[in-house]
DNA sequence: GTCTATATTAAGATAGAC
DNA sequence: GTCTATCTTAATATAGAC
C-alpha cells in the first residue's frame, strides 16, 4: 500500500483521543493501530520507544497546544476580558464542552514512564503560573492571584471528573461560566 | 497451607488501593494475588467473575464508606458545626490527606464493567445529596444548597487530581479547610 | 516507510489435587 | 477453600520482505 496515510499530526490527534478515554494502561498497540490505520510495526518505526514515546509525544502535543491557545492568547494585545473569554472558549473545546477527560487526570496515573507525568506536571505548572498572571493584570495581590489561579485549574478539572462520573456536562458549563469572574474580578 | 490467611475485608482494603492508585486496567490479577498472599485461583473462588467482579465489590465497599462515615454522621444528633468537622476529619482520611487518589476519578474510566461505573455515579450523587441536605439545614435556598454541595464535591475531586498531577497535597489540605464554610455559611 | 509474519511475555481464566 | 499447573488469548516488540 502507498505511503504516509496517516500525518503525525492526525496520528497524535487520534492517539491523544484514545489516551484522554481510556489511560495509559487502557490503550493496547492494536487499538492505536486500529484507530489510526497505521500498522503496529509502523508505529514502532516512528515511535521506536512504544507506547512510551507515543503517550510522550501526545503530552508534548498538549504542552504545545496551551503553548499556542492560552499562553499566547494571554499574552497578546487585545483587551483583558476579551483574551479570557478566548482562552474559556479555546478550554471549552479542548475538553469537548466536558464530554472529553482531562488527558492530565487520565495520563497522570501510575503507568507509562515517569518522564510522562513529569511533563504533565510541567504543564499545570504553567497553566497555573499563566492564569496567576492573568489573575495579577486585573490588579489582584500576589496571593489572592495565586489562590484564584490554583482554584480556576482546581475547578475545571473537578468538573471534568464530575461530568465523566455523571454523565452530565452541565457542570463543566457551570463552572467554566464562573472562571472568568474568577480570574478578573476582586 | 492453612485456610483463609486473608479476610475479605483486608482483601478488599488491599484490593480498593491497588484499583485507586492503578485504575482497572492498570490492576492485574497478579497484582492482586501478590498483595493480598491469595492465589489467583482462590480469588476466582471468592469472585467467580473475576476483577470485574472484584472491582464491584471493592465499589461496593466505598457506597458502605459513605454511608457510614458520611451519610450516617450528618444525620446524627451533634451539632452541625460538629458533624460537619467529623465529615470533613473522615474524608480527609479516606484521601490519605491528599495522597490517595479518588476511587470515583479513577475508576470511572472505561475499563471494567458498566454497572461499576452506574455504582460509581449513584455513590457521587448521593454524597452531593447528602452535602445539599446539610446546606439546606443551614438556611440556604434549595438552588443555593445544591450549588454549594455540588462545589464541594467537584472541588474535593479536583483538588485530588491536582495534588496527584503536581505531586504535592497542599492543595487538598486548603481545599478541604474551605469545605466547611462552603457548605454552612450563607 | 509501511507492510506481513512471528517471537516472547503476560494477561484472564479454569481444572483438578489436596 | 486454597493451592499448583495449565489453557487461551492478547499484549509488547522485532525480523525481514517490499
Amino acid at each position: 500500500m502507498a505511503h504516509r496515510i496517516v500525518s503525525d499530526q492526525d496520528f497524535l490527534a487520534i492517539a491523544l483521543d484514545l489516551f484522554r478515554t481510556y489511560g495509559f494502561d487502557g490503550v493496547s498497540l492494536k487499538q492505536l493501530a486500529d484507530a489510526t490505520s497505521l500498522e503496529k510495526a509502523s508505529m514502532y518505526y516512528r515511535y521506536p520507544g512504544g507506547k512510551d514515546e507515543i503517550a510522550m509525544a501526545v503530552a508534548q502535543g498538549v504542552g504545545n497546544w496551551f503553548e499556542e491557545n492560552v499562553f499566547e492568547v494571554l499574552k497578546s494585545e487585545a483587551p483583558i476580558q476579551e483574551r479570557t473569554a478566548t482562552v474559556v472558549r479555546n478550554i471549552q473545546t479542548l475538553y469537548g464542552d466536558g464530554k472529553k477527560s482531562c488527558v492530565v487526570d487520565v495520563l497522570s496515573l501510575p503507568g507509562g514512564p515517569d518522564t510522562l507525568r513529569a511533563a504533565l506536571r510541567t504543564a499545570v505548572e504553567r497553566w497555573i503560573e499563566a492564569f496567576q498572571e492573568l489573575a495579577r493584570e486585573s490588579g489582584m495581590p500576589l496571593t489572592l492571584a495565586r489562590e484564584r489561579a490554583e482554584e480556576a485549574v482546581l475547578r475545571i478539572e473537578g468538573a471534568l471528573v464530575l461530568s465523566r462520573v455523571l454523565e452530565d456536562t452541565a457542570v463543566f458549563e457551570r463552572t467554566m461560566r464562573v472562571i472568568p469572574g474568577l480570574l478578573t474580578e476582586q
